[in-house]
DNA sequence: TATGAATGAGCCTTCATTCAT
DNA sequence: GATGAATGAAGGCTCATTCAT
């Protein structure tokens, strides 16, 4: 919220700034989802925002400034929704339950997460700083998620481990938008919980270790 | 191989398409990684490739032939290299292998990894298909290798889960590409190998396990 | 007039999307004179309006646009300046003055009727048709007043003998200006009325007839 | 003949640039007819001539050559065929078989008459007059066989409308040809050329006057 | 504040012509 | 003589950005 502050207007009227803005990304994202930042025009942008160029150079500089506040906004809801979690049980059962709500979120989000995914590395190098820090937050959650499971004795992994697994979750759960082509074909998004819950806990030796056990 | 042809050229000595396409994707690559599709030009490329503009057109119709021409190029080359993998084998050594056999060919491709991973998404209706068979192709390399464990009876898992872990094999070894930034901080892709293969392997619950019975 | 604004214009001011028009249609008349069609560029076009190359394709779409504007102003001036001509007379006496009136505005829009002479043809198939519409519209002003004169009973010819009468008025005020390089060496256009009306009234027995009457 | 060895060309074999320059002429008409000089590249035009571009231009110097030499064939052409009419009679009915002559001719020719009218200005100011020359000389022939009407008394027209004359029978014959989307639909050549006949020798005042002896 | 006409740098692509083989 | 790969000037068109109203 800070951050689109530092994107320049000309119109000084905070409130006024903040509806534009939401309705330019609004507009931005259903096209970038469509045909990406770089085949979208600013005519475009403004007329799905629904007012005219000129406006849209009321709030921002470059076209990029549009880029970068879909980005920034779609991490803020993101970050909002995953907001709700309780980082501090520390019960393997709550990591289980983190993992099942973000997955959801992006499950919801989809389209917003893909574009986000895709285009983010077009920012420069200005810009991608701050992103590249906005998604390390996001994946401090599930860090700290683990680490306390660790702090409570439900979990023995090094922190190199925990940091890794972090990651992965990460991703496994953009994956499931940027390989929904592949994924979703034969999969609803609680089979696809289910799965990967199954294979981040059990790991491909635990299955054989739950047979042998159970035989 | 064979699709490269598809690709128009005025030229029609074989031998000179190849080479000079194979110039271009070099340069292409490079150029793509560096700024992306978008903000190359063609020249650019042509500069790259070490001929004139009306040459680069020689062997392309278009600046997305060019993008083309790389994403296969290096699906081909990673296939290549992971072909000497052996799929049959069927224990659960062989698959480990495969893992670090494939991150270690990531790894060195990592640029252009990186470069498909992030324009293959730019390519028409029409080229876009022919790219995700080839990624599923790839894909399905890890599914037999997991497979003929399962036949085995090295592995015991649903075919659900093979599936799923095939594209997390897969994805992860991008992921140390597109991830960077952030994995390659701290980490050698030894290490990457490494843990990757134990959360893989083992899981959140086996590293428990582990623990508790040692203790 | 109804018929420009099926050329779609970026700008929504009508009054605005005429005069430029207007413009262009002036500058692009006087370069496709001089070079041609297809030797003239939109840059040029552009300059020769007083505005930039942006601004021109504010205000079509194709270069193939600008000729049609210029075919179809051409086509609008004759036809609105011919428009004085007293079609239902009926006499000879009008029929003569009909031509007199056409080759006349022929002779003083010269330019104009070479280049829409000579380019339209270029146009695509989708712009031909209506300009050959317009043409015939043209001759069909000429059947009329002849058709008149044979209803009148001051002359008497067939359908098909009238039809084609009416063509070749149309093309004889034509040659006048594609054939100027021959015509106009020798002979003003009082001198090229003259002659031509001798022609088309008497034929040649009817020189001879005169002749032998007068003998 | 004597002209299209003004056309410079690398080759000295004077058969074989005759050859395949014939050859050249053959493929462009087609070309030129199908899409015109500008939209036919000099690539088709070898390809159409059955050689490389390579060899194309070791037989002409530049693009426009080509068109010169297929303007030039044509007019060649047109005269050579003519030429068997006698011009020196001195009958109408000669003049009314001459008349005939040449409409077929054009008929058979329309292809080649309505490339070489619509492209032959595009020829540069080098070309131009010379083609203008040969058209001239074709017009010639029909003066001199009105000429030869007047001069044995069939006919008794001033000098100005016997050149007008020769030039609208000129012009009448192309004119079947770039006229043929009107006229073509309703009239067949034999229609064309008694309608046309009837017309010039009758006049418009001829048919009411025979209509008045006749009555 | 809002508008939208104007701008022009820059992009992709074509094609006439050359020249080494 | 024949070939065809190489060249690069030039053309049509787009679009981010500005600024007068």
């Amino acid at each position: 919220m800070a951050v689109k502050r530092e994107i320049q207007a000309s119109v000084k009227d905070e409130r006024l700034v903040e509806k534009r803005r939401n309705q330019m990304i609004r507009g931005a994202v259903s096209l970038f989802k469509e045909k990406g930042f770089h085949r979208t025009t600013t005519r475009e942008i403004a007329r799905a925002a629904g007012f005219s160029i000129g406006t849209l150079y009321e709030y921002i500089r470059t076209k990029e400034d549009v880029l970068f506040l879909v980005c920034d906004s779609i991490y803020e809801q993101v970050r909002k929704r995953l907001s709700s979690m309780d980082l501090e049980e520390g019960t393997l059962e709550s990591l289980k339950l983190g993992i099942d709500h973000y997955f959801r979120i992006v499950d919801e989000m989809q389209d917003e997460v893909l574009v986000m995914y895709q285009e983010a590395k077009v920012l420069s190098n200005e810009a991608l700083p701050y992103v590249l820090k906005r998604e390390l937050e996001m994946v401090g959650m599930f860090e700290k998620l683990i680490k306390r499971c660790v702090e409570n004795g439900e979990l023995e992994i090094s922190q190199e481990h925990q940091q890794l697994l972090a990651h992965n979750i990460f991703v496994q759960g953009q994956m499931w938008g940027f390989r929904r082509w592949a994924l979703q074909k034969t999969c609803s998004i609680e089979d696809y919980i289910r799965l990967q819950t199954d294979l981040l806990f059990s790991g491909i030796k635990g299955f054989k270790a739950q047979v042998e056990v159970g035989g």
